[in-house]
DNA sequence: TATGAATGAGTCTTCATTCAT
DNA sequence: GATGAATGAAGACTCATTCAT
């Protein structure tokens, strides 16, 4: 049973004037679904609010009924997607025990779960500028629990083994970052390979062998 | 003779009313630094094109008498910073012969490039939205070359051994673009670890790592 | 029998819907209160009819069953706080009966008066421009009426005297405004003086010695 | 020869793109016109700043080069009219040597001026909450210093007498807040009385008289 | 070539008022 | 009578670009 299926918009640093609790949830799901997809396809800035009004069937003075600016819209992006990635991830592996078979099946549904929501993948990580400060701490502080999920997944893999933590921490960050590089390099990626299956087992392959650079003794140092 | 001492702006592409060859490459050089730091600290649609002309110390409408358009200014500066890094990797690895040295080479001296132009870096994956599909596609061919060098010299790594040609071509891709997380995950970074060397060093571990999962059987697979 | 008491809005003008005429007073009331606070801080435009709503304890929609307009809040302020300024100084010389004694208490009535409701009076002062043609001559009837009614008081306090009736008039409309500076000058004067009180006893001084300028000869004439 | 003529508009304050200096006089005058008549006739808020604009023979856009918000029109409309307030009195008094003609001069001259700006001397009185802190001090300082111009005078009036220091003080405020009654009662002068002219003689008269209130032993107090 | 003032379309945001429930 | 969500017109302000000098 999938818990996405009823995502509740909690949000609650968005303000608002509405008062219907439910209703708060459906309207800002229909302004977060606009917003998607006008910023992926346009960008923060070329995406006017009137025209996501419009796609979220709303009326510019209805939407800011349910948001305090534009920003507070992107911000109920990064929260929702981020949001749902985390979950994916976790309902992946709720099933599984064996602590080898539970990160590599985080390590397939982050990847899938980047290339379904690739536009917005895209569009967060290009956005973090029309943040501001407190609201950019919250998001980056959201990321750093995603890392951690594969940090404590990772030590799960080695447990039998002595591992180098610094060498951990970093892995989990390269391993989240990695498939990030279907949306970045969309294009090229398309052109240069037959298929995206092909591209995307690769990548799995890639990290999942690069997984074991972590326990090795590595002599290679830079200056 | 190192090309980039007199990096020359050629950019035919960008037109200009003003017939000395000269001052176009002068005033384009002006523009671009203003532009390169006025994008990096406030993004592109936050830099105004006043402030750009002030910062590189012309007028307005002198500023426009080497540039056409604001996107002109931002393509301008995707040339430059593209032709930097290649041009810098191709310098480092000149004097070598090695191919396994000269991979070794290109790697590091990407990983500094792109740390040392990290701003510029972060804005050109994140502005490609501000050009039109034609220049677009300019600097997708841009990029492309950049990692195609990096498959020749995988392919010079791996003389002696038969590797499959989808993953040196994977490979390329993917060790272009792991360093860019110092950029991307700048912040994330400097919390999360002691010191940014440890983390550049293992970063190249890593990747030197990975590259031997280029001639790998891997029976991995994913669904 | 203090009519101030059970002060009752009677102003018919302003049109509704609600029959129970007690509800109507009650909810009126509640709107006046809110709106000469918040009318008295933020001036007119800056107050919203929202923030009257919720100060007053009703929602948007239920303000909006007892008024028409954002103007009619406005006039039901100036009717109320003019009403009150009459009537305390009818209430305030009701018991006297030496006609110069009466004078004298309407005087300090009325600084007293309009130190007390300093904000209100200096927001009607100030807000004329909000109301419409109609409503403005009501206004400015009302206020003839209050200058009149100095006026009988002054002719009381030179009975025995001859009396320029140009001047008796003039006087009345000085005697009724002067007050008001304490209002207009407040901070100006907050900062000349060392208290509120030295002002206004000797703006009494000033007025009543002022007085006496309604017998006398004055040989001097302007250009 | 009156100063006025070329009464230059060097409000520093307001920022302002252009560079030069004599086009920044002649657009703000232009600015300032607009203004008075229209901040006169409908209010603050109800003149848009493109109406504005239109009368000044400017478009928004070019009336934006000379000021950075609407606010600062307001600004340079206090500043305008207060320096010309105060130069008119200054230039009026400069020939005359007699202490008591000086004050009598100045009185005639303050009163002549508040009915000549009636208008824009009404929206000033009424304008003060459109300011912000700080430039509300600058309009207050402003006010003060005209009324200490006044204070001087009044001591030069009674240079051989004893005076109270507090009543030479309040009478200038009183002496030069009196004759606003011309713009504050315009309507209900008008309907009151024959001519203006009659009630603006009255006015002096009363003035004049009162002023001798300031050596006079007055008994009366205030509870 | 250089200057810098002018332009005006375009954007976010606010808020009085209405109306279905 | 009360509720509160919806409406949309209107307003302040920005900024890339042009062009006369």
């Amino acid at each position: 049973m999938n818990q996405i299926q009823d995502r509740r918009i909690e949000t609650k640093e968005v303000k608002t004037r509405i008062k219907n609790v439910e209703l708060i949830d459906r309207r800002r799901r229909q302004i977060i679904d606009a917003a998607i997809e006008l910023f992926a396809a346009k960008g923060f800035h070329n995406a006017t609010v009137r025209e996501i009004a419009e796609k979220a069937g709303l009326t510019m003075g209805s939407l800011y009924n349910y948001v305090e600016s534009k920003e507070d819209i992107v911000y109920m992006v990064y929260d929702y997607i981020t949001k749902i990635l985390r979950q994916e991830v976790k309902n992946a592996i709720a099933p599984i025990t064996d602590p080898k078979e539970r990160l590599k099946i985080a390590l397939l549904q982050n990847l899938h779960s980047i290339y379904q929501y690739q536009d917005i993948v895209m569009f967060i990580y290009k956005a973090s500028t029309f943040l501001d400060r407190e609201r950019l701490h919250e998001v980056l502080a959201r990321e750093t629990e995603y890392i951690e999920l594969f940090e404590d997944l990772i030590r799960g893999y080695f447990e039998d083994e002595r591992v180098n933590e610094v060498r951990v921490r970093l892995t989990a960050d390269l391993l989240t970052y990695i498939p990030v590089i279907v949306t970045f390099r969309r294009w090229s990626l398309r052109r240069r390979f037959d298929s995206i299956e092909t591209v995307m087992k690769e990548i799995i392959n890639f990290i999942l062998y690069a997984l074991e650079f972590i326990p090795e003794e590595l002599p290679f140092t830079t200056a």
